[in-house]
RNA sequence: GCUGGUGUAGCUCAAUGGUAGAGCAGCUGAUUUGUAAUCAGCAGGUUGUAGGUUCAAGUCCUAUCACCAGCUCCA
């Protein structure tokens, strides 16, 4: 029965087929782990020589014959010492020290034609029921992940029960090259990068900011409504404020370099925390103020690895939509569940439904006591099932002064990004000597927590590109809509109509060249420009336009009143009805 | 950063070690056009960069930069 664990069954057995042509066909390879994963499988090995383009042919021709010769599947229990003695004799130095760390006296192995595999299982009855395979990538991954670790070769398949499944899922990836950002991006004509200006550095072009803006129009309205102030800090700062703040100790390998400046050292900001506290500090601030919620969108830099970076989703400089509260213990989980209804507005309302929800706990490098962080943790906890959101937990995943809850929307091929982030923060206040007068006139200390709603705008701009597919919403639109005039002769009257929609605060242009409204209608048409408007001597005629919405035919004439009342409830709406 | 791959016109791609080319985009002209491409002409390049091998390098070698995929799924 084809049924998930099915296809996740025959996949890892077709990593095994594949292993086993590999390991024929190159008998000094030696072999380690090959699950089955989200799509497909894959199977890492070690290897002086690269696998090249030409092996994978071999190998798929390879894996072709052993899954025609039909080779059973065997199973055997052995003892934990025969299976030390067996990959011993075969040096198969991975398995045994994967053998080295079994507890039980028994582990399985399962044997195909001349293969041999330390595996608990299960697999498919013999080679012949895989039925449509394809290798897909080869790249390096350290053994267990580990970056000090060997790295050895991975290679990627993926297998289905039909040719069909196999051919949609390879299409599958095909349209999802057409909808990733940075195809897009160009396309559209969004933003770029230049090697001049450095990698991971975002120029935004006119239709790109213009989106931009909408979005931190939105945001800022949105921040007043709920009850944030907006503040602006400057870009760089002592390099003595980061050793106050600890970032020097704990996030200087992504900090950029001092820079000298009257002799003394300058820091370009990796965050904007330090700023706002030092507004809090400016004066003595009251336990009637609390919770303070001030917002910035603040551009940072930060130094990432270079391998790492991907298009607008993983940059060196990005803007923020920070925001960072202050409050009182007693107020703290209210303020948490308010963040976190927030965020969900937010991410609600350009239309992403899907997210996956973590709760990142205490990593190996952290500040602070671990009472003090269990009692943060559990109280995101406790805010994330009051919302009665679905959630995982991340161990070890949290930022070095806190715990916090993320969370990630997808990519066009499944991979997630966090973009929205709540962190509470014990140290930061300590760090800085923050503090309020209380009723009682004595000091305390106000809890921090750091909030990002879209993370930055960059990501987030990315993402939302490929979950439209470039094809925006009426209100995020660069252009809203086109006038498409035939001839030159509706010039005039579509230059009036232009003006109308302007003074309707519409994003509005007018195609005049000299082309046919055909040729007109493809470029808008691929330029994802949601209202067509042709205007012939029809129109003129009767004063009207004439409708072809994005993705439609013609939809005939329209007076102007009536479409612009139409375009303001669709704007109203983000489209998300 | 590491492993592998890729860098040729704005974009998509050609070119046995032997004169760098096409389509689209761009520009100019003609055409005044009714719902996804009107026609013609012109122009466009230090083949990522720097060295090297060779009579000769886009092609081979070295270095370097950038980009792409992966390095998270663990018998």
């Amino acid at each position: 029965m084809p049924d998930e664990d099915g296809l996740e069954i025959m996949r890892h057995s077709t990593a095994h087929v594949m292993a086993q042509a590999v390991q024929e066909l190159y008998p000094e390879t030696k072999i380690s782990i090959g699950p089955a994963i989200k799509d497909g499988f894959y199977y890492d090995f070690d290897r002086d020589e690269p696998f090249r383009p030409e092996d994978m042919e071999r190998i798929e021709a390879r894996m072709t014959e052993i899954i025609k010769a039909d080779l059973p599947f065997t199973c055997s229990e052995i003892s934990r010492k025969e299976a030390y003695n067996l990959f011993k004799e075969r040096d198969e130095k991975y398995k045994l020290e994967l053998l080295d760390e079994i507890k039980e006296d028994t582990v399985t192995i399962y044997i195909q034609g001349s293969f041999t595999d330390l595996c608990r299982g299960p697999h498919l009855p013999s080679s012949g029921k895989v039925k449509a395979f394809k290798l897909l990538s080869v790249a390096g991954s350290y053994w267990r992940g580990d970056e000090t670790n060997k790295m050895l070769q991975r290679i990627y398949g993926t297998s289905f029960f039909s040719k069909e499944e196999l051919d949609e899922y390879l299409k599958r990836l095909e349209e999802a090259k057409r909808r990733d950002h940075r195809r897009l991006g160009k396309d559209l004509d969004l933003f770029s990068m230049d090697d001049e200006i450095g990698p991971g550095l975002i120029n935004w072009h006119p239709n790109g900011a213009m989106v931009r803006a909408v979005i931190e129009n939105f945001w800022r309205d949105e921040h007043y409504k709920n009850g944030y102030q907006i503040v602006y800090s400057p870009h760089i700062a002592k390099l003595n404020l980061w050793h106050t703040s600890g970032h020097w100790d704990f996030y200087r390998d992504n900090m950029y370099s001092p820079m000298d400046i009257d002799g003394t050292d300058y820091i370009i900001k990796p965050m904007n925390c330090p700023f706002h506290i030092k507004i809090y500090k400016s004066r003595l601030r009251s336990y009637r103020e609390l919770p303070i919620r001030w917002a910035e969108l603040g551009t940072v830099y930060r130094y990432e690895r270079s391998g790492v970076l991907h298009g607008l989703l993983r940059v060196r400089g990005f803007t923020q939509d920070d925001a960072h509260i202050f409050c009182r213990l007693d107020q703290l989980n209210e303020e948490i569940s308010q963040v976190l209804d927030f965020t969900l507005y937010m991410l609600r309302s350009f239309g992403f439904m899907e997210y996956e929800v973590y709760l990142s706990t205490r990593p190996d490098k952290y500040v602070g006591s671990v009472e003090n962080w269990e009692k943060a943790t559990s109280a995101l906890e406790s805010a994330i099932k009051k919302s009665g959101l679905s959630y995982d937990i991340d161990p070890g995943e949290g930022v070095f002064y806190g715990p916090k809850i993320d969370v990630k929307i997808k990519d066009s091929i499944g991979r997630s990004w966090q973009c929205s982030t709540i962190q509470v923060d014990f140290n930061l206040p300590k760090q800085f000597g923050m503090a309020y007068i209380g009723e009682d006139g004595a000091p305390h200390q106000p809890i921090m927590i750091h909030r990002a709603l879209m993370g930055s705008l960059e990501r987030f701009f990315g993402c939302l590109i490929e979950h439209y597919a470039g094809a925006f919403p009426l209100w995020l639109s660069p252009v809203q809509v086109i006038l498409l005039p035939i001839t030159d002769s509706q010039i005039v009257y579509s230059n009036r109509i232009a003006e109308e929609f302007r003074g309707h605060t519409f994003r509005v242009e007018t195609d005049s060249r000299n082309e046919k409204v055909g040729f007109k209608i493809r470029e808008a048409q691929l330029r994802k420009i949601p209202y067509m408007l042709i205007i012939g001597d029809r129109e003129v005629k009767s004063n009207t336009v004439s409708l072809r919405k994005r993705g439609e035919k013609d939809l005939g004439p329209i007076e102007m009143g009536k479409l612009i009342h139409m375009m303001k409830e669709e704007i109203d709406s983000k489209g998300t009805v």
